[in-house]
This record gives C-alpha cells, structure tokens and sequence, in this order.
DNA sequence: TGACTTTATATTCGAATGAATGTACTTTTG
DNA sequence: CAAAAGTACATTCATTCGAATATAAAGTCA
C-alpha cells in the first residue's frame, strides 16, 4: 500500500491535530455565543493592553477584514474598545472591556482545561517538546523571508509577523 | 514577562505552523481557481478510488454541507464524478476524473515542492520525527473517543473517524 | 510645499460557510 | 411486515468570510 500524500504532508497533520484537539471547545465557543474569528481576537487581546488592528491581526493569523468585522462585533456586545492613535491617527487601538476580558478569562480557563484533559486523556508528558518543536519550526519559517540576513532597523516596538491569510 | 496562553496553547500552534506552511501553496490554488475546501476534496481523492460522501467529509476534515458544496462545483468543471452505490442507494461515490486526477497530481507536487522548500530553507532534516509525533497525537486523540476501549464490530472497510467541523 | 507613495483601517459585495432541516433510503423492532 | 428510528446526503438560508477596493493619514522627495 502506498503511503499517500496526505500521511505525510505536514500542514493536514497540523490542521488534523488541531481539529481534533479544538472540537470540544468549539462546541463550548457556541454556547457562548462566540463566533471563532472573535475567539481569536479575544485570545489575543486577553492579558495584553490594547494594540493596533495590525498587530492584532497579525498574532490572530486571520485576514484583516475578518479582525475588522469580528472587532465591530465584539464592541457592539462591549467586549471591546477602539481608541484612535494619537501618533499615527490611522491607528485604532483595540483593547477588551472589563466584560470582555471577564469573558475571555472564562473561555481561555476552558480552553486550558479541554487542552489538559484531551492530553492527559492520552498520557502524554512530553508534550513539551512537541510544543518546542512546533514553536522552533514557526519561528524558522517566520523569521526566514526567503531573503537571508537583512541588517533590519527596530521601527516600532512589538511589531509582529505578517498576516498570514486563513 | 508573563508566557501568555496562546504561547503555550497547543492548537494555536497549530494553526500557526499550518499557516506559515500553507501560505505560498494556498496562492498557488488561486492561479488556479481553486478554492481550499475543493483542494481538500481533490487531495483526499487522489491516488484511492471512489469514496463515500461519508467517508470523503471525514478525511477532508471538512463540514458535511461544505463537502457537498465543493463536490458540486468541481463536479460541474467536470473534475469529479458522482455514483450513486448499489448497495446503499444513500451513498454516493465520488472519484476524480481523468481531468481531475491531472489537476490533483499537479496541485500535490506543487505543495510538496513548496514544502520541501519551506523546509529545507530552514535546514531541519528532523522533520519525520515531528511528524512522527503529530501522527502519534492525533492518533490518540482519534481513537480515544473518552469511552476507553470497546470491542467494536468491524463493519464497513475503511471506515474513517467522525468529521471534526472546521 | 505639493505630488507621489506607502501604510492602517474600513467598507463593499459576491461568494462560501454551516446549522438546521429536508429527503430518500435502510435497519431495527415488535 | 409495518412503524419507528437511524443514516447518507442534499438543500436552504441567515450569516460570515475575505478579495478587492476605498478612505484617510503618514512619509518621501523634488
């Protein structure tokens, strides 16, 4: 039997395990009422002060007019705020509420919870490494733009990746 | 610095990992005009033969009514085929065509080649001990369906795990 | 300074998504 | 066997998605 594409081709791997792993939860974000795209933007914002849609965009690895309309969701429900720049006036700062971040800490708790209980379901303890692998390969494949060393300038603090679309 | 949660959740990871792989492939699908739930299809069909809608929604990792969709239209650009079973006239086979079975081996080698890039760029020959790891999660995760083991009847040939949503 | 260029975000709008439901067929049960 | 329950797939339809484009605010440079 040959050993087809898909058993070793690496991004249906990653989208297997993290279904797998993320189908409780999903379920869990319906009875909140809470759309993905928000989740992610929820994720993101929880901990963290407020940070501009670009950024925000770039760490919840979604294309940025679904950050845009996910945000204009959540600040309608008053799970977030936008503040504009005072620097640079095309920015918009987006920030959780108290309710919001109330809620996020509620489904961040969840979300740690169905990840621990899957996992130890299968007595894995060396996830660890997994995880350690997982983040070396995405900070080579982030920080490699194809075109090697670049002597690049700091610009702005905390500016993160590109967006990649989903 | 507090490690925040997405640094260590899992299925962000994930998701990541994919995304950074997938990136330039997902372009390619677009000179294509292709969409990324019919790849999934064609990927799925290629190399096996004929499979139910069943079986085909679960290994695509894709919602049942996307699946349809997706079927529908490649099967009007005459990319797949549907055949209805005998057996069980609710199924229907779907398989690739001659034309399909071209496009689908052309799309694999470009996302083999551009993995293979991705990868090599970053000089990582450990890749089959990550993969490996990730086989031995979702494996877990798949067939251990919270109720431990149950002496199953082995029903129908090839029968794959339930649908995770997207 | 004023014309480009670039960047950050919003908006538009055609298309895809997917929860709910429908339809057709099969299996089970009494 | 008939009724009930279950299963495979299709369809509907309200909503979301996201590519393309618009808008507005910096930068750049002559």
């Amino acid at each position: 039997m040959t050993t087809d594409f898909l058993d070793t081709y690496l991004p249906y791997l990653l989208r297997h395990a993290d279904q797998e792993l993320s189908a409780a939860f999903y379920e869990a974000l319906n009875d909140h009422g809470v759309q993905r795209s928000e989740w992610r933007v929820l994720a993101v914002l929880a901990g963290r002060g407020s940070m501009s849609m670009r950024d925000l965009t770039a760490i919840a690895l979604s294309p940025q007019p679904t950050v845009t309309h996910a945000v204009s969701r959540l600040e309608k429900r008053g799970l977030v705020q936008r503040l504009q720049g005072t620097e640079d006036r095309r920015q918009r700062f987006v920030s959780v509420t108290d309710t919001g971040a109330a809620l996020a800490a509620e489904l961040i708790q969840e979300a740690q919870q169905l990840e621990a209980a899957a996992l130890d379901r299968i007595k894995s303890g060396d996830m660890g490494e997994l995880i350690a692998e997982l983040r070396s390969l995405i900070d080579k494949l982030t920080n490699d733009p194809i075109a090697p060393p670049a002597t690049e300038k700091p610009a702005e603090p905390g500016k993160p990746e590109e967006p990649t679309h989903d």
